[in-house]
DNA sequence: CCTACCGATCGGTAGG
DNA sequence: CCTACCGATCGGTAGG
């Protein structure tokens, strides 16, 4: 059921989101302004009516995700404590943003892989401080807080940001190599990935797993 | 200068070479056979007497990135000796893979983004026993040689393969946050993750095993 | 006059 | 392989 006569200002806001989905899936060039006319209920010139052009929706398709990144963002940075728990914070956050909506990180990486220049000046301009800050925690705790000395803490921030960016945007996808409960694996693994390869084990490891046993007392099937 | 008159099984193969460049850097949607035409230098019939569709061309860039993977394959499985010596020739020859041809990672990223049902066959079948074969050296890294004994050898492998994908299709895009020496940062980072991820200390690190502290606790309140 | 559209069609280009 | 085209559909805009 629809919600009878919506106000114009709905359909602004269902095309972005309508947008936002078909451009997940098929990319801007395999959207035609009338799929997206058509999954909003309304003509393509009503969606020019609202957009001056398609290129329009597409900016305001990637407003809508920076705007929600921007106030995931002061939450970020104010994550709680220091050490594990700090990163779990941050890194938890992070992961949220995107698995909220997996579109999200897909159309980003589309942008990325299609207007390369127009993604480096969002990675030069409103994306940067956030990465510095991030980079500038681990930095804090490489200095005595028992982060691997060797991090390069820009490289990384980078890399984890593309490894969420691809984990999420590629789950139904990579949900395929796995056959049990993979979408908790795959979560699991990748959260460890980014702290085992941050913090050096002596204060990674708050419970003790490994209380350096001659030999693991783990059975291996 | 164009080698003059070339037989008629150079120009599928320049379709191919032409058409990956092409795909990846605009997408099979934002590629019209024209311009793979005019990139090869000849007429857009001359495109389709040589593959009966555009679907066939995408097909014919997919089996070529395929083919070099599976001349990949031996050389990857059978790397050298065991550990980190393995770990570094295995991930040396993903990482060289895509790193020697950009483009093949960001035809299989689109490729991910546009056909997730193709994909998931993808890597259901050809991809699948060679992600088996890395999973298992993992477990029996896990059996006595040092590696954490928390990773999830499936999930491990598919973020790093995902990461080394994103790292490669993305290189130009995040070198813009970096400003000196931007490529050798994140190459030798790329590699720090995944090795760091993977082994524990007392076996990885050859410089300073850490002994066991008495209180594995943290900082945190 | 404004808004929020519609039916029809613009110039170009798609795959074939 | 080229010239010459097709049915359709593209993004965008006309008058009403």
């Amino acid at each position: 059921m629809v919600a009878a006569r919506a106000p114009e200002l709905d359909v602004r806001a269902a095309v972005v989101t309508e947008a936002m989905r078909l451009f997940a899936a098929h990319g801007f060039d395999g959207t035609a302004l009338q799929d997206i006319a058509d999954a909003v209920g309304v003509t393509k010139p009503a969606v020019l009516h609202h957009f001056p052009s398609k290129e329009h929706v597409r900016q305001a398709v990637l407003e809508e995700i920076l705007a929600h990144w921007n106030e995931t963002l002061p939450r970020l940075l104010l994550a709680a404590s220091r050490g594990v728990d700090r990163f779990d914070a941050v890194f938890g956050e992070l992961h949220r943003f995107f698995a909220a909506d997996p579109n999200r990180a897909r159309v980003v990486m589309r942008e990325a892989l299609d207007r390369p220049e127009q993604m480096k000046k969002l990675l030069r301009g409103p994306v940067r401080p956030w990465l510095a800050a991030v980079a500038d925690y681990i930095k804090a705790g490489q200095r005595g807080l028992g982060h691997y000395a060797d991090v390069d803490a820009e490289a990384y921030v980078v890399h984890i940001l593309q490894l969420v960016l691809m984990a999420t945007a590629a789950a139904p996808v990579t949900r395929a190599v796995l056959e049990d409960d993979a979408k908790g694996r795959y979560d699991r693994e990748l959260a460890r990935i980014a702290r085992a390869s941050l913090f050096s084990p002596r204060d990674a490891q708050k419970e003790s797993p490994r209380p350096e046993p001659a030999r693991s007392k783990k059975a291996a099937r």
